[in-house]
DNA sequence: TGATATAATTTAAACGTTTAAATAAACCAT
DNA sequence: ATGGTTTATTTAAACGTTTAAATTATATCA
């Protein structure tokens, strides 16, 4: 149905190497071949067959993305917001995106494998890195191209982008200390995050230099979500001394903090402080406005997508591993602690 | 690198035509050869090449979606949901799924032509169908195959799977009119969009149908994003008779409905009933709870997603055009009204 | 002018599959 | 045994590109 290369050529005049040639620029063409060329082009509404292309080229000119639903909630806005960068970066590149989900039942091995092995796409972007990675070490092993977002927790050696969650939280951990809070309570991401690490760390050593105890009890795992937010302050503020300042792992997580509180007839931001991490649009337009660490989503997206085509097209990217610096966000969420 | 047919062949000691029955099951293969290949297969851990396999067969064995960034937000948990119901009824039919973005100053249009005129994907879903939408028109005339999420506008003929959004706003209002809600509010959404007019008709019929007056004034449009609804319900608070419950046009800005009322004080379920539309992960997770209108996203998803590959596979489905009713999601951010 | 360098174009193989058509082998009934 | 079926397997072309190598045309120079 549609043009192919040879209609074209036959409608120029000359051989199938030569519209190729013109199309890819690849190879001198005089301009009187050039000119014929375009025009049957053109006039055919020619466009190049990927798949033929890719299938001489053995290359797919597609990242892919195989959801890591498993730790992430379908309802994190965390993703379409990467999937944007990555998608961005990739179109500036003439890559495409595959995605892929882990249907029900299945296991995230053997999809990674079926879209390995099946040479559908160039790369993998591999999105939260976990302790004892299956994922990473199963690329790794079968020397496929991949970039992560999130570092390593184990001693391997691959490309990552990431944040510096413990320096994020750190400092947000400063700015609750000098609005005078002393007693601040963390919910923190499933552990076997790596960032759930990093970012404890920040907080531990936030407490540290400050001269503060480590309270075990201020400290509960949340699951990522926003109910999971909610049910950690119920949690402290059961407790006989509750804290006057929350850190939660995530945004959504903040939310459900600050849904709580507002329940407990609590004005957040005067009688309780709130803090977030990712800065996710969300954070912007709650309200009160939540104060978090920003984590650049997108950019890490399209840094990300940028250092895979990179490796893919064989040139080592300057840097390997990228840990970008986290900014605070301080909005109206936190505020001096009560009594002070 | 990776093992191909021609390996397998060799090994095997057969022709590669045999090999390619036994690894599709299309013609009969004796026992003992099928053995063989078999165990060729597994030693050199042989996948076929999907490339290879697409070029010959003039098929990608893959679903397209392009984002429609311009209508909905990025941190609408709308579309993974959406994404997530495309994708494991993909992976069911070992369909994989492409995602593209449009690149930032790139039109609609451009994207939309590069997808199908590179003959990457075999077919194409559309979401957020609009009034005049050049997506359908260019799809149409290409006569490219696609589904669309949401109907049409226009008196044009496509497939598409649909919510009655008109019906869902009507059960809501009728919910609301039955708790004693005499003014109720409704935040619209874009009128670019077709769903936009039919809730909206919803809107008017069950004022009509319940004989209460129709007043533009209870009527504003909201930009789909939370702060759309905040500012609509600081609109609402402003007038003389303000509404005693509000209805919008989505969820998320139904949340920003809520945030605004908790900040002007106002306990939602008591002081003021709010609904939204949708019912994402978002509209449970709230506090309070909201009540919603459901749109099973997910199971749409997979409807669609499952039609396509259908038509792709020339196979017209047995329902071209699906509408499904909508449900009524009780929770607690609706209540009666304020002195009933 | 003829040899030679240079530029432009073509030829043809390759990428890894599928599949219609051809061939070979095995079985059966006469 | 002979020819006719049936069953199993192979041959080879095709899908739409790219690209090294070969070919042809054109310009350059002694």
């Amino acid at each position: 149905m549609a043009a192919t290369l040879k209609d074209v050529a036959r409608l120029a005049g000359v051989s199938t190497a030569t519209v190729s040639y013109v199309v890819n620029g690849t190879v001198r063409v005089s301009p009187q071949t050039r000119e014929r060329v375009l025009a049957a082009i053109k006039s055919l509404d020619y466009h190049p067959n990927v798949i033929a292309r890719s299938l001489q080229g053995n290359r797919t000119s597609t990242l892919g993305f195989i959801l890591p639903f498993k730790e992430r909630q379908v309802s994190d806005p965390f993703f379409l917001e990467f999937l944007a960068g990555i998608g961005d970066e990739a179109t500036r590149y003439n890559f495409d995106l595959l995605i892929s989900t882990i249907p029900q039942g299945a296991s995230e091995r053997s999809v990674y494998e079926r879209v390995v092995k099946s040479r559908r796409v160039d790369g993998l972007i591999v999105a939260d890195t976990r302790h004892n990675d299956e994922r990473i070490t199963y690329l790794t092993r079968q020397g496929f191209p991949f970039v992560a977002f999130g570092r390593d927790g184990d001693g391997l050696d691959f490309p990552y982008v990431d944040v510096d969650g413990q320096e994020g939280v750190y400092l947000g951990m400063q700015h609750l200390i000098s609005l005078g809070h002393r007693r601040i309570g963390y919910v923190s991401l499933p552990p076997s995050l790596v960032c759930a690490s990093h970012r404890l760390n920040g907080y531990k050593k936030a407490l540290r230099d400050n001269g503060l105890d480590y309270h075990p009890s201020l400290v509960t795992v949340g699951d990522l979500s926003q109910s999971g937010g909610y049910r950690a302050l119920e949690g402290f503020l059961g407790q006989l001394q509750p804290p006057t300042a929350v850190f939660a792992g995530s945004d959504l997580m903040a939310l459900g903090v600050i849904n709580a509180a507002q329940e407990h007839g609590l004005v957040v931001g005067r009688d309780i402080s709130v803090m977030g991490f990712d800065d996710t649009q969300l954070a912007a337009h709650s309200h009160p406005p939540l104060t978090t660490v920003r984590q650049p989503v997108y950019r890490i997206g399209k840094l990300v997508a940028g250092m895979l085509i990179q490796i893919i097209q064989g040139a080592e990217p300057k840097e390997r591993q990228v840990i970008l610096p986290p900014e605070l966000q301080i909005r109206e969420s936190t505020g001096p602690a009560p009594g002070k």
